[in-house]
DNA sequence: ACTTTTACATACATTTGTGTTTGTATATAG
DNA sequence: CTATATACAAACACAAATGTATGTAAAAGT
C-alpha cells in the first residue's frame, strides 16, 4: 500500500526523529537500523528508501542541527544594553535553549559528548569542528572590542576570554547533561554567568 | 609456547593499554576484540584468557582510572597558601595532569566525551557518576568554608560556585580535547583560572 | 621425573547487522 | 484509462564479530 508524497515526507521525518532518539540512547555504532526503523514504526525497507544508510542518517541530523546556531547573538545585540549585559544574555539564553528545544539538546549531546570517531562520519565531524572554530573567532572578536572599550580586562587577551566563555558553556552543559534532574539549568546558568561577568570585567 | 607469570602480567597490561587506545580511537561499540588483540600483538585467545569479554575490559579501564583522583587536592592543601591560591593551584594542576598523563587523558576522554550508554556498561557508568557527585560535594564543602571566612562571594551559594568550578574544568578539557594542537593547555588553564578567581572572590 | 596447570593459539559455530533484491499496491503522469 | 514511477514490506545473501571448544607447549607444583 503506497502512501502519498505527504505521507512519505512524514515517514522521513519520523525516521529522523527516531534516529536521533536511538542514536542518543545507544550511541551511533550500537544503534541498529532495525532499532531506528522499529522506533519510527516502519521497516528497514522504508529507511533504505529514504536514506542511503546509517551514515547518511547521522549526517542529515548533524547538518540540520548545525544550521540553527547563533541567532541568539543577533537578537541579544538588537535588544541593546551594555557589552557585559549582552554577554550575560547570550550565555544564559544559549544554555536555556538546550532545555527548551529537546531536538537541539539531543543533537548537541550526541555530537559533543558521544562523538565516536567512525570513519564514515568524517564529514560530519569536520562540519562540527569548523562550526566551533567559527564560534570561537566570533567570540574573540567581540571580546576584542570589549577590551578596546575598556569594559573587559585586558591582561589575558581576547582569545583566552573567548575560550573561557566557551568552556563555561560547554562545561555547564556537560554537567547538566549527565545529571539533568540534579539542578535547575536556567538558575544555574544565571549564577555561572554572574561569576563569568565578575571575572572578565575590567577592574576599577 | 607458554610464558611465565611475569610475561602473562605483561600481556595483560599490553591488552589494557591496547584496549584504551582502540576504544579511544573508535569508541566502545565500534571497537572489535580483534582490533584490540592485534594492537596488543596477541590473538583473541589471549584476550579471552585474561578477560571475560569486551565489557570487562572496559570496566577494568574505568575503575583503574577512577581510583586515582583528588590527590592533587591533598598536596595543594599541604603546600599551604590562601584559600583562593589553593583553588587556583588545584584547578590548574588537575588540568595539566590531563596533558602529562596520556593514560589518564585517554580514559577521561573516553568516559566523559565518548560515553555510549551500552547496557553492559551500566556499572561503569554508575561508578563514574557517583565519583562526579563526590567531587562536587567536596568542592561545595570547600567553598562553603571559603564563604564563611569571607574570602568568597556569598550571594550565589557554595553549590553554584562548585558547579562553576567543575564546569570550567570540564569545559576547558573538552575544548582542548577536540583541538589539542590549537593552543597550549597549561597556559590557557592559568588564564581561565584567573577569570575564575576574579569571579568568585568576595567584593571589597 | 612426573603430573597438572597455565597461557595462550587455532578452529569452529552462532549470532547479528548490513546491503540488496524482489514483490506489490497505490499514487501520479500522460 | 493506461503506464510508469513511487513508497514501502518481505525475503535473501553476505560479512563480521562474538563466544566457545579444542589443541599444545612450557612453566609450576609434587
Amino acid at each position: 500500500m503506497k502512501r502519498s508524497k505527504q505521507d512519505a515526507a512524514q515517514t522521513r521525518d519520523a525516521l529522523l526523529e527516531a534516529a536521533l532518539a536511538v542514536f542518543g540512547s545507544k550511541g551511533y555504532a550500537a544503534s541498529t537500523l532495525e532499532d531506528i526503523a522499529k522506533a519510527a514504526k516502519v521497516t528497514r525497507g522504508a529507511l533504505y528508501h529514504h536514506f542511503a544508510g546509517k551514515a547518511e542518517l547521522y549526517h542529515t541530523l548533524v547538518t540540520q542541527a548545525a544550521s540553527q546556531p547563533g541567532q541568539v547573538v543577533q537578537t541579544a545585540i538588537a535588544e541593546g544594553g551594555s557589552f557585559l549585559e549582552i554577554v550575560r544574555k547570550v550565555f544564559v539564553r544559549q544554555i536555556v535553549l538546550l532545555e527548551t528545544d529537546p531536538q537541539y539538546r539531543a543533537t548537541a549531546e550526541l555530537v559533543m559528548f558521544k562523538l565516536e570517531p567512525h570513519a564514515e562520519l568524517e564529514q560530519a565531524a569536520e562540519l562540527l569542528s569548523s562550526g566551533r572554530r567559527a564560534t570561537l573567532e566570533l567570540l574573540t572578536g567581540a571580546f576584542e572590542q570589549g577590551i578596546e572599550h575598556g569594559l573587559v580586562r585586558s591582561d589575558l587577551g581576547s582569545t583566552e576570554l573567548a575560550r573561557t566563555f566557551m568552556a563555561l558553556q560547554i562545561g555547564l552543559f556537560h554537567v547538566w547533561s549527565t545529571h539533568p534532574h540534579a539542578f535547575d539549568l536556567e538558575q544555574s546558568a544565571q549564577a555561572v554567568a554572574e561569576v563569568l561577568i565578575a571575572g572578565i570585567q575590567a577592574r576599577v
